[in-house]
DNA sequence: AACTACTTCAACCGCACGTAC
DNA sequence: CGTACGTGCGGTTGAAGTAGT
């Protein structure tokens, strides 16, 4: 960063040179705007000269209409250069120095609370900035995670202070508009996949008016989900041949998160045992190879992050599409996850945390369009998702009830096999409409979506997941990599999931195909296979899209 | 002492929202 | 009603500081 910058650029930092032509445009330095023409802005550490300017400023006009500051004084800084200078470092009684342990317990559970709203936060802290709260806690983050510690110590029950309904309902809505244009620049493909997660989300859980709600915020990418902790996400993934070898089905698509989940029966013979509210994962059985001897606490996902929690890395094996089909425990556990990882063994893992490391300092740009993909419905998808997610769970729910654990299982093979195997896929073309309630059977689940020309909108096309697959063995098969969507998923596998880009050649083939759509402007977007083990659509196995469902 | 790796934090950036015109 | 402006927020960046070798 070169805090030396002068530069005066057009609005919001589109650098053009438009600001000296244009009466109306006032000149724009990096989203500054500046007043009169050519003014020069400075940019980086301020001086102590200017700190002088600006408080006198202050004194005399008083705090707000930054922009006036330059105007009035000879201060060549932008208004929110200002404020950002008086909020975060002149403003009086503002607190210097290292958190207390009060406020540092107060920010975990404040963090646990409502995420990311820094803003909220400091409000809680006098004398602490947002900025200052931030800092603190992406380092609290790197720490914890270099400890190999829980973001949240045991005692911070997250689910007890989460989804919130208004917190829920604000975030949508703030989220929503925030993303949506990410998600239009995004292309059709990442949407699909958006729905596809969702349908399975919603499928598979007994409680579909509550998981809607929890599974559609969190695929919008919203409640207190943290992007920041999505890059913080490592890369506890096998390779690609590793999963091949092993058998194991893609890693990382989201769709896994099913297993998390508990049957409905023991989740509604559980949740008297706890709070209600409380829905925190405990560990699920896993004891089958390849990662038999993985400790669940791999994959634990703090509800609160999307995030794996990567506190945890040093267990065995990258684990997260390794899973055994057998059920989670859904209910709060008295040994919970932070307990678990405390005491899980630290075997070697210096590749794993070599891997966090590198991922931390370079994660994969898709992160941020995958996450974003999951954040940009409108309300009113949204609406038509929560309908669509209680429709389709509604037509599941007699399957788990009749043998919870067997369906669950099944319809997690289900998953594998119509997203692995040919049989299942459907190309979706998008602006067409399927009215997939139409085509909703107990062995079917349509997701709906459909994607214009002008980004998403409201309405359905088909992707068919077909229940007759269920308890089918899953056999690895070969991949047709002419495929986009494995052209796609391969190069994410290379760059996305290990941070390591090594060739983003077939990305850019992957997303023409993909995106190119055809003569008359469609786009194509494959959900189902077509051959072999293919990976779910790009978008569906980031590690940012997931959905959080574990949260529930 | 020199170098490297790592951490901290101030400041920037883009976006969103509210309001005035 | 649309646009411009002011402001605030959250995410990101990189210079400076610190620790380790």
């Amino acid at each position: 960063m070169s805090y030396t910058t002068t530069t005066v650029d057009s609005d919001d930092g589109m650098h053009s040179s438009i600001h000296n032509e244009s009466p109306a445009a006032d000149s724009i330095s990096n989203g500054c705007r500046s007043r009169g023409k050519g003014s020069v802005l400075k940019k980086g550490p301020w001086t102590s000269t200017e700190d002088g300017i600006l408080i006198d400023y202050v004194k005399k006009h008083g705090e707000g209409n930054w922009n006036a500051v330059q105007k009035h004084t000879s201060l060549a800084r932008c208004g929110k250069s200002c404020r950002l200078r008086w909020a975060n470092h002149l403003r009086p009684n503002l607190k210097k120095g290292a958190f207390s342990q009060e406020e540092e317990q107060l920010i975990v559970e404040m963090h646990a609370k409502m995420g990311n709203k820094w803003a909220q936060m400091a409000e809680h802290l006098p004398g602490r900035t947002d900025n200052e709260i931030k800092n603190y806690w992406n380092t609290r983050i790197k720490r914890r995670q270099r400890a190999g510690l829980p973001l949240y110590p045991p005692e911070i029950h997250v689910e007890d202070f989460q989804w919130s309904e208004e917190y829920t309902k604000s975030n949508i809505i703030r989220v929503d508009r925030r993303r949506h244009q990410d998600f239009l620049q995004l292309g059709n493909s990442k949407a699909n996949v958006l729905f596809d997660d969702l349908n399975f989300a919603a499928s598979l859980l007994p409680a579909a008016s509550d998981l809607s709600d929890l599974v559609t915020c969190n695929m919008l990418g919203t409640g207190p989900s943290s992007s920041r902790y999505e890059s913080y996400m490592p890369p506890i993934l096998p390779s690609p041949k590793q999963i091949w070898e092993s058998g194991s089905r893609f890693p990382m698509c989201s769709s896994n998160i099913k297993h998390e989940f508990q049957s409905p029966e023991h989740f509604q013979n559980t949740a008297s045992q706890k709070n209600p509210r409380s829905c925190s994962i405990s560990p699920c059985d896993v004891d089958h190879p390849p990662y038999g001897n993985q400790h669940s606490s791999d994959m634990m996902m703090i509800p609160d992050s999307h995030t794996v929690t990567y506190g945890m890395l040093p267990t065995s094996k990258p684990s997260f599409g390794a899973v055994k089909l057998e059920l989670p425990s859904f209910q709060y556990s008295e040994t919970s996850a932070f307990d678990q990882w405390k005491t899980t063994p630290s075997p070697p893992h210096s590749d794993l945390l070599d891997s966090v490391d590198a991922y931390i300092q370079s994660p994969p740009s898709s992160q941020v369009e995958e996450s974003d993909c999951f954040s940009s419905c409108d309300t009113g998808l949204l609406d038509m998702l929560l309908h669509e997610a209680k429709i389709k769970t509604s037509a599941k729910h007699s399957l788990l009830m009749s043998s919870p654990q067997k369906s669950f299982s099944s319809t997690t093979c289900t998953t594998n096999v119509t997203q692995n195997v040919p049989r299942g896929g459907t190309l979706i073309k998008s602006g067409d409409y399927e009215d997939s309630q139409k085509n909703l059977t107990c062995s079917e689940i349509t997701i709906p979506m459909q994607l214009s020309a002008g980004g998403i909108s409201s309405a359905f096309a088909g992707n068919v997941v077909k229940t007759e697959e269920f308890d089918q063995v899953w056999e690895p098969k070969r991949v047709d990599t002419t495929r986009p969507d494995v052209l796609l998923a391969s190069s994410w596998l290379d760059q996305g999931c290990y941070g390591i880009v090594r060739d983003t050649s077939s990305m850019s083939d992957a997303l023409a195909l993909l995106l190119g759509g055809d003569d008359t402007g469609n786009s194509y977007m494959t959900v189902g296979s077509s051959s072999g083990q293919t990976p779910r659509g790009v978008g569906s196995c980031g590690w940012t899209n997931m959905p959080p469902v574990w949260s529930l």
